[in-house]
DNA sequence: GGTACTATGTGTTTAATGAACACGAAGTCA
DNA sequence: TGACTTCGTGTTCATTAAACACATAGTACC
């Protein structure tokens, strides 16, 4: 805040007197599956940038939350659950990246299990505004609306980032999964291969995981341990 | 953005017809000085919080780029030149933060040289709009206004981690300087000692530093070989 | 001019961490 | 019973981080 009397007195007393950027939430919802890794668009049905694909969002009501109102949006505009992670981004703001207005847009990201992974993983239905919903492999992303093709790229460097030094991976991952599993979101995520036993070693150290007493056994071969995260949040590692 | 038909196609033709939140941002500007970290903070002319401490900032203008209201409101609120650092920290919006009205504020920090490090230095001025401006010590500050203290603590984290990685330290310190100065630096924020040798070989090694052909002789001891920063931006270690 | 004073400048050892690397075990299926 | 496939496990080596002490180059004072 600060210390300028006329404008914030003003605002205080006359909220409408001053031209005043409209405010958004955007969300990077992001899953692992087939081995690659998705973003969740909607297909936009109005203009501008009418037909393209955008990130869900929408405007932050006036008693909301801005965490609140990105949850709420990703839910309403995709249907899918509420995430398992959901973490604030970066605020956009370029005066021209709203071709109607200015808007200022603080991003979201979230993750969500892939499939398999219970409720949370639920397939996108076109919500109650979006014309059209569903996952794209962000290695092969349509061309985005507005200025987000950026907030994906920002989301994407975010996780990567912090999937070196937390425990976020918990979030991309069913209560119960195989250290083969937790290994291959690693690896999609990084976009590049593991070394198997240094990962087993360096996980099991962290003291993150705990073995469950089942073990899953699929295909003809040997089963696997089943493991779950001790806490269900994101910890520091180190 | 989202894909609602409804309140975007509004907003684009009708840019008064929803209530809508204000937008400011806040600065955090940091600098060392007298061997300890500072914050610069205004004193507040008005309710709410009059009389209070709280950071400078305030409107984000219509056209507006955020980062130059950033760069705006500290040189206009302080009268400090502009920083030689500034990063956009996180976007603070919870509903009660404000008591007039709903603020979203978008948070950024910036870093400024310690005195004797030329113009960007400067003694801070009561600024247009400012009743009072002044340093502060991060470690012994007055209450803050709104929510100021929090973000303080956010601002005071975030360089603290990325002291680790990049060389953000070159914004706090003048165009030549000591490898001790350099050393200093670096204690105060982390605010525990260090080993000299450890860090000499760690700085140097970096590649992120070049000796000047001066020393800098002071006090009645050997003098000490001046160094300058090769880039003057904040780049990536290791 | 000699001595006290004070910050500068410099290497080695040890511990911890990260990277590379191969093979037997436990299942299914034909 | 043999072929197939994924699971599960240790050691070595290189790199990085942490601990640690003393000679040097100036000034100030006697």
């Amino acid at each position: 805040m600060n210390t300028k009397s006329e404008p914030e007195t003003a605002a205080a007393y006359d909220p409408g007197a001053f031209d005043r950027p409209s405010v958004t939430v955007d969300v990077v919802a992001l899953t692992a599956r087939d081995d690659r890794l998705h973003v969740l668009l909607v297909r936009r049905g109005v203009w501008p940038f009418e037909g393209q694909w955008a990130l869900p969002g929408g405007f932050v009501k006036m008693d909301e939350d801005l965490y609140a109102a990105a949850q709420r949006e990703l839910c309403e505009e995709t249907g899918v659950p509420a995430a398992t992670y959901l973490e604030q981004l970066y605020t956009f703001g370029a005066p021209g990246r709203d071709p109607r207005t200015r808007v200022i847009s603080v991003a979201y990201y979230a993750l969500l299990p892939g499939p398999g992974g219970g409720p949370a993983c639920a397939e996108p239905e076109a919500g109650s505004d979006a014309a059209e919903a569903r996952w794209w492999p962000v290695d092969a992303l349509p061309p985005l609306a507005f200025d987000h093709g950026e907030i994906v790229a920002t989301a994407l460097s975010r996780l990567r980032a912090k999937l070196g030094y937390t425990s976020v991976a918990y979030a991309l991952l069913p209560e119960e999964f195989t250290l083969s599993e937790l290994q291959r979101v690693y690896e999609v995520i990084l976009a590049r291969p593991l070394d198997k036993r240094n990962f087993r070693k360096k996980m099991l150290a962290a003291d993150i995981l705990e073995p469950t007493p089942r073990q899953r056994r699929v295909g003809a071969h040997r089963p696997a341990q089943l493991y779950r995260f001790t806490r269900r949040e994101a910890v520091l590692l180190d």
